[in-house]
DNA sequence: TGACTCTTGAGAGCTACTCTCAGTCAATAC
DNA sequence: GTATTGACTGAGAGTAGCTCTCAAGAGTCA
């Protein structure tokens, strides 16, 4: 069993966001001990995880709840629940790619200001250079 | 020259958002026509682009104003665009890193929920199914 | 001329935190 | 036995970044 500092380290979300999560009614099973201090079991680690991995991908908390609520409901459920999974993976995969082109266009400007970098440099070190100032780079 | 519901379909933005961020001032060049109407130029497409990225990869307004502003400065910026650029770039691949592991919890989620639903239609389709109701999914 | 469309800025509203604060409780320090 | 320290609590204010509403102004078609 875990405290909520815990579980914060553990799995890098801060005590207020869990507390907030809790609020939430994200984690339904928490137990707390005889000082009313929530203690996280290994069971409740997977709904932290669960909530983190809807949220990263920019699942909103109402819908969070549903399927929180669906899971506590049981197997009647299992066929929705198993949409919003599918529904949250092709999100996760266009996420995936739109961050590739991120990626790409950062590659992009990486090279592009190495260059600027490299030209200034050799500008400054030689005594010959007479070149009008450029251009200003966007 | 594009109108701002243009800029908002070319670039999937909404215009909401692209005038918060004129107002930002994220877009220092961008002229308007006689009736004081936005005209975004093609150069003015390329900020929004790279408002966009680094927006995805979770840079702060008051960062990006930053970025911005080191841009208008002009070549004795470079450097620190350069760190910009490959902080940026580090927090992307970070991201991505993240992604990957939702994913694959989001395909053992799948994968579990598939083998629930191939098991449920089994035993309904077996007359002689007399097994105990299994424990609640989590 | 008048309806309709597109744009504008101002500003209210929203989500999901994020932070502050006063208070409870248990444990150690003196 | 009290004082201090540190972890936790809930309530509630504050924040970032949109997101939406609205009234006003200009252009376009019938």
């Amino acid at each position: 069993m875990y405290t909520i500092k815990e579980v914060a380290q553990k799995m890098d979300v801060s005590e207020h966001t869990l507390r907030f999560w809790a609020k939430s009614g994200f984690f339904p099973f928490i137990k707390r001990n005889e000082n009313n201090v929530r203690m996280f079991s290994e069971n409740d680690l997977g709904w932290v995880k669960m909530v983190k991995c809807l949220r990263s991908v920019g699942t909103d908390n109402k819908a969070i709840k549903r399927y929180i609520d669906l899971c506590i409901v049981g197997d009647s459920t299992i066929p929705e629940r198993y949409g919003i999974i599918q529904a949250t993976k092709i999100k996760a995969l266009k996420q995936m790619e739109e961050l590739k082109q991120q990626l790409e266009l950062l590659d992009y400007k990486e090279k592009f200001y190495q260059d600027l970098i490299k030209n200034n440099l050799e500008d400054s070190w030689n005594p010959m250079n007479t070149s009008k100032p450029k251009e200003k780079a966007v």
